[in-house]
DNA sequence: AGCGACTATTGAACTTAGGTCAATAGACAA
DNA sequence: TTGTCTATTGACCTAAGTTCAATAGTCGCT
């Protein structure tokens, strides 16, 4: 049996690059990190350890990539609702879309949320990110848009609700017993009702 | 120069043990999960890497005995509290000890809850032991004790709420703009404005 | 077609770090 | 002093992250 030669196939850099980044995303989702070997990833993307070095400098910046696009998913999905919406439309639809893509990428958000890798500067800058980036969205197309600028209750209050709606989604995702519906309305209505013990004169919850 | 023969220095297992967890409890809390490592620590130790063989089979077993230890102080102190006070005494004097616990053990926290190792089972199930224990401090010595039994609405909330005071904390050993009882009252006002929202015969707020 | 330039890709080699184990040296009892 | 027990060592193994000079597709030019 003759060895046929081997056969190099070339990607267009952007092409491989998104190759292997989504069989890290999965890697990183499925097993810890320092279960996830460079070896096993190049061998699943059929390309030698050196092409693998050839786009990230280390092992850890390929695995901040895939949290960073992961971050960058969810963000963009939330922050793609309409503008024109009423305040409280606009809340409830970011909701919507946040609930949405977290149903259809359980395992990659609870990683992202849940994951890190010890105290690492760069990961906590994702994770950190998503979650300003969320609380601007969440509160601009709120009624509660300017009320509280340098007032401490006001970002206590709203940094917990951050992790109110994360504690309570990651839970959702892992075990669905509310429709998304109701799970939203909940987040909904719990956001006014801190709002109302943080803000004094904010606007009546939504019946 | 004659090099002076290396004196063993003995210690008895448990000192050992907690010699190593110490440092290695806060190499873990100060840098990356991967950038600490094995010979640093033995060093450190002033011991043979295989002497920290002998104690924990692997990296991550010292990993996650750290983060055990690091968990139950904090349980530890959370239901250290007298068990004889009234329902709302109690549950604002286990938040009591818990951001004091929290002040005194700043990074220690941060690292328990926001760091973990990728999708790690084993330091998954130290956190989520975590949460579940403080759940059930906080809510037995609530007045919502019994409430809510096969509640989907209520636990999802009280899940979410256990968030809130998780991402309300992070941000508060970060930076302090509140001292620590108008945080735990605003704590506990949110956690009966929820219980209001969630369970419809719950006891009114504390004035 | 042939030639040259450009670069995605390889594979071997290097280095670091996790993990193993047989041998050793303190401590303590007989 | 001698023997037993075991905490401790240090050399060794191996796996995995990282580097790099050489190679082979591809494409444009003549």
């Amino acid at each position: 049996m003759v060895a046929r030669p081997k056969r190099r196939i070339r990607l267009e850099l952007d092409e491989r690059r998104a190759q292997i980044l989504e069989l890290a995303r999965r890697a990183f989702s499925d097993r810890a990190y320092d279960d996830v070997s460079i070896d096993a990833l190049a061998k699943a993307a059929k390309i030698s350890k050196g092409l693998l070095y050839h786009y990230w400098p280390t092992k850890r910046d390929l695995y901040v990539a895939g949290l960073t696009q992961i971050a960058d998913e969810l963000v963009a999905a939330v922050t793609g609702v309409p503008r024109d919406l009423l305040p409280l439309d606009r809340v409830r639809a970011s909701l919507d879309a946040y609930l949405d893509h977290i149903t259809r990428h359980s395992r990659a958000f609870v990683s992202l949320m849940r994951g890190g890798i010890g105290s690492d500067p760069q990961v906590a800058a994702v994770v950190e990110g998503v979650r300003t980036r969320l609380f601007e969205q969440f509160l601009s197309g709120s009624p509660f848009a300017g009320a509280a600028v340098d007032n401490p209750r006001f970002e206590t209050a709203v940094r917990g609700w951050i992790g109110f709606v994360e504690g309570a989604s990651i839970d959702w995702a892992a075990r669905p017993r509310l429709t998304r519906e109701e799970l939203r309305d909940l987040v909904v209505q719990i956001l006014f009702e801190i709002m109302k013990v943080v803000v004094p004169a904010a606007p009546a919850s939504p019946a």
